[in-house]
DNA sequence: TTGTAGGCGTTATCAA
DNA sequence: TTGATAACGCCTACAA
């Protein structure tokens, strides 16, 4: 346990070299697994050196050499939102199990900032960029045309040069419509997204067209475009229950669905007897702090595994990523 | 916007200074800021001809050079835990106002896993360490003494080498124990994480002092250590429920405090009247989604400016960084 | 089986 | 005001 240094500068392959007496290659052999070429007897001491000595390789070091790091930069719009922590958390969990490390990054939603981030990313040179929710800017479809790893998750780029993981929008939003033209809801509401973000266009056209489609007279009373936050659902729900009145909502994310069920409850009404409430996600926390909501159930924790699968290093084969489309399903609870 | 490259390898300094005419080291300066030295002329002409190849200087070859990244590695027990969330997403809030990018990785409450990722997190020569939630091992107080920039939260560290910036855990206890002897929740229950965490031992310590001292006769007639997660609560409080039958609960965090408050509904005990429950964090999502749940609340949003002061790299002061001790609070709501 | 040497992209130093 | 150069830590082709 002799500590050759003390809050100094790391060790490098040059110190261990030294004390174990081999040569900088050597010990190069040693940590890249070339273990081959080398004498049982020689990997033995460059060890111990490396042991004594505190030695981890600098991924500095080797990125620069190699020309590629073990970086991966996450972009999402919002970490604290339940979905996409759950997103976030199996991604890191998938990456890490390939070798490579997570950067989180927070956009707010905010495309100036996406931009921004997107350029301090590309000062990483990250073996990839996950964009989760991406925003349509001039600057993303420039990023789009020159980066080879990027992976579009939840929201489809923009333009189909990149590869996507998530489920297929449109036919949730259908999947949503066909199940309020089946219980009777003519006047309902949708509280979505902005429209520039393409699962939100998607969801709502989905929708519209179930019930276009199921031939009962539905009539979407109110569209809302909204920021996805609890907040935001409450003042809507608060608005919607005062003027409009509709039979039930239909809101893009669970947040949403939370605002506007607190809104409800503070007017008296009854869940979903004067309103029915659909959310969308199916956040884990559901069924323990909101156990009534139903809602659409996009699997959170498979994310990671697909966008894994594509970015391994490992990865053997050299054709182009392929989109993954994740099955979603309904939670049926009560609230609808 | 001639395109020099497409899909290709990323433009470097030299690329630069070949098409603008001028050396490698007058585009570094420009890009370092030193344009004091530089002609008004020569920087425009260097700044065009980088925007024309979309260069980015590398941080790989800045590090190197510099021996010191801007990249800061957070290691968090798990970062789908709400308060976890809302603690990362602020220091990366925080930590990007500074210059800095942030790792984030999840140790899952597992020991191992915290020591392997340390180890990671030393290649990548980051320029400071947060650990979230620490977990007591010999590997983690050898990177205490080895690592300078090392910053404790929510969790102070076993030896006290190393700043930390939390509540005073033994406090907080307390408060809520006083609280606790003043309502008159004569048999109550505990339960908490593992005591190898500091932070649950000084919480509980401090509420068992002030059950003490309250002179009242208070009875803490379980005890129980627990992983800190919904589903434990759940499990918990269905035992607890059917065995000791206590008047209160005082869960150490918020999640342990929906499950419980699950187990008591399924029940049929009423809240507070038959089991009053206290929590601890008081999750933004209390407001919306659990706004009966009585708690502590810590200010996870605060976190991130204390943190990043510390670490901020232009921070002129050379010594140490010192803790800082955030307030908390209580929030009364009904089940408590 | 091992060693030598060059270069990845950057910036600081020194010289012009 | 600008340029030439060395060095940061690592890996690998080539030589021994």
């Amino acid at each position: 346990m002799s500590q050759h240094r003390i809050m100094g500068k790391p060790a490098t392959v040059h110190d261990v070299a030294r004390v174990s007496g081999v040569s900088t290659a050597t010990v190069s052999r040693v940590f890249t697994g070339k273990t081959d070429t080398v004498a049982p007897k020689t990997i033995e001491r460059v060890r111990s050196a490396a042991n004594e000595l505190g030695y981890t390789p600098s991924e500095i070091g080797r990125s620069l050499r190699l020309a590629t790091t073990r970086v991966v930069v996450m972009i999402v719009p919002d970490a604290t939102n339940n979905f996409c922590a759950d997103v976030a958390a199996s991604v890191e969990k998938s990456l890490k199990a390939v070798g490579l490390s997570m950067v989180l990054a927070n956009t707010g939603e905010d495309g100036d900032q996406q931009d921004r981030l997107l350029t301090d990313a590309a000062g990483l040179r990250p073996h990839a960029i996950i964009i989760h929710g991406a925003i349509d800017t001039p600057k993303l479809r420039e990023v789009i045309e020159k980066n080879r790893n990027l992976v579009f998750v939840s929201r489809p780029p923009p333009i189909a040069k990149a590869p996507f993981v998530g489920i297929d929008n449109e036919a949730a939003g259908f999947a949503v419509g066909r199940y309020f033209a089946e219980h009777g809801y003519q006047d309902c509401a949708v509280i979505h997204g902005q429209q520039h973000y393409s699962a939100s266009r998607l969801r709502l056209k989905g929708f519209l067209r179930a019930l276009q489609e199921s031939g009962a007279d539905m009539d979407v009373i109110r569209k809302i475009e909204s920021p996805l936050s609890m907040e935001a659902g409450y003042q809507h729900g608060l608005a919607l229950l005062s003027d409009d009145k509709p039979r039930a909502v239909f809101c893009h994310n669970d947040m949403l669905a939370y605002g506007v069920h607190r809104a409800a409850t503070e007017k008296g009404l009854r869940i979903p007897e004067n309103l029915a409430i659909f959310g969308f996600d199916d956040n884990r926390i559901n069924d323990w702090l909101a156990p009534w909501l139903t809602t659409l159930k996009v699997p959170a924790l498979d994310f990671g595994p697909a966008v894994a699968a594509m970015l391994d290093p490992n990865r053997k084969t050299r054709k182009p990523m392929e989109d993954v489309v994740l099955p979603f399903s309904l939670t049926i609870r009560e609230s609808a």
